[in-house]
DNA sequence: CCACATTTGTCCGTATGTATC
DNA sequence: AGATACATACGGACAAATGTG
């Protein structure tokens, strides 16, 4: 059996709280530095764990806002 | 109109290639280091560009060996 | 079996830019 | 103007799998 990587056992406990209802669509995800220390890991591999869950339809990246889940409503006109 | 980052630009190009056939299932990818080249970043970014597309489904990696197209056909029995 | 080179893998820390508040 | 937060990219240290001789 694999051990499986940080950014990837991260990026699957983050899909796991959103299937859960635990994490909402729309809900903001902690900061970078909150998250760094939660798990403690670097920003690097936070910023993977972003990239992937980006890449799976997961969380939608706002520069200067924040990182949140993603929302089928607010999909098209991002506010 | 956004400018597209390069680990983006990288990994659509790839998945165009796909898409058209310039890189079929189970065809390998070049090294990381000739893409460094081809591209003109750094490993780190091609790293990226492969976690991205891990997540997609569009390549396969394997440790050692090489990152490869992903084959439906060879997906549970990898060579 | 062992040694070695090649290749990919993970993770870190940092510099710099940009958007938001 | 300043603080905060995310974004991109780099380069390096070290590990692990593979293939070859």
């Amino acid at each position: 059996m694999p051990v499986l990587p940080d950014y990837f056992k991260i990026s699957n406990k983050i899909q796991e709280d959103v299937k859960r209802g635990k994490l909402k669509p729309g809900d903001k995800l902690p900061s970078i530095a909150e998250l760094c220390k939660q798990h403690d890991v670097s920003p690097s591999t936070i910023r993977l764990v972003f990239v992937r869950l980006e890449a799976l339809e997961v969380i939608d990246r706002h520069q200067g806002k924040g990182v949140y889940v993603t929302d089928p409503a607010t999909w098209m006109r991002k506010p």
